[in-house]
DNA sequence: GTCTATAGAAAGATAGAC
DNA sequence: GTCTATCTTTCTATAGAC
């Protein structure tokens, strides 16, 4: 009795796991239905059962990462002010982020490879992109001091940082500059 | 009379430089060696007669396109100082440079697309990526207020900026982002 | 050096059985 | 819903004529 309701979002949201790793990992192009299919356990025939397309699923796998990644995880630290600010750069501005092995943040993995595909997907990115700046603008904002400037500046940062680290082949340069994006990105948040 | 040395020198000049409009525009994988070919004017069978593989072309084309950047053409801009930052700046952080319709620079372009390549494509991109910051280093480091890590913090702001430009779908934030990035670079390359 | 033609592999998507 | 088998297209790379 398999084939249940329950049964096909247990499916669904395997797949859409595996997704999440192989393009993040790999980029959209050099991601195969058959690879997703086999890391989470089916064959490539099943697949149109979950998703219309290879492009629907990469727009759900995009959304999905942002939701269950990196960046959403250390929104909720616990702290406030400085501190809080701290906490999110540290857990996005680390070298542990850029080897990807925990649930890295498709804005900095994916970018280059969004910007050469359909509006749809685009438009994704760009509401996923918005959605990092609002929360980061919701804390800044209590401080007069911080401008939509200083926000927009530090996300580039943050995004470019990670994209940066990990397209370059030199571990103790990928840590020094992450080191700086974070040193940097705090005094924009945190200065008089 | 063709089949001279010249005349090879120019049918692979011109091979490069429509791998660099392609491999920027679309990315390495979406780019097909027929294409490119095409664009330069010959059939894809003639390809191998001057690279020995679509990889080799990639990272020719890249230096390729680093050379004759955007980026390359702003450091001589006969400024000194804060104002030849400016100069930089302006060039870089720029919605013609995001549209990419003249000459792009690779390391904003292809950021993502790098990561998930073999270990001379990264070669490649980290010795194209020291050279930037070398390059701002040697106007930034006359003036001891500036450290490394500002220009670490600047050159990734750089590429972000420019690289979630062009994944975006909102022309007017694209703007703005980029605008943030310029004013925030600008003051930490110049402020006491 | 450049052309046409083709080999050989991979990928997205569909068909039909269970 | 999932499987196996297949259609179709696309792409890298090679072969051989000029």
């Amino acid at each position: 009795m398999p084939y249940t309701a329950e049964h096909k979002q247990q499916s669904r949201l395997r797949i859409l796991e595996s997704a999440v790793r192989c393009f993040l990992q790999q980029g959209y192009e050099r991601t195969g239905i058959s690879e997703i299919m086999q890391d989470a356990g089916l064959t490539h025939g099943a697949f149109y059962a979950h998703f219309s397309s290879k492009g629907e699923l990469y727009i759900e796998a995009m959304t999905h990462a942002a939701k269950n990644g990196r960046f959403t995880a250390h929104l909720k630290n616990g702290k406030k002010g400085s501190a809080w600010f701290q906490g999110v750069l540290e857990g996005y501005l680390n070298l542990d982020h850029v080897e990807g092995d925990e649930s890295p943040c498709p804005l900095a993995f994916l970018v280059t490879d969004i910007a050469t595909r359909e509006s749809d997907v685009k438009q994704t990115y760009t509401r996923l992109y918005k959605g990092m700046n609002r929360y980061i603008s919701r804390q800044a904002m209590d401080d007069s001091k911080r401008t939509k400037d200083d926000i927009y500046a530090v996300t580039a940062m943050m995004i470019g940082g990670v994209a940066v680290s990990r397209a370059i082949n030199d571990p103790k340069l990928a840590k020094r500059l992450l080191h700086s994006c974070k040193q940097t990105a705090e005094k924009i948040l945190t200065s008089d």
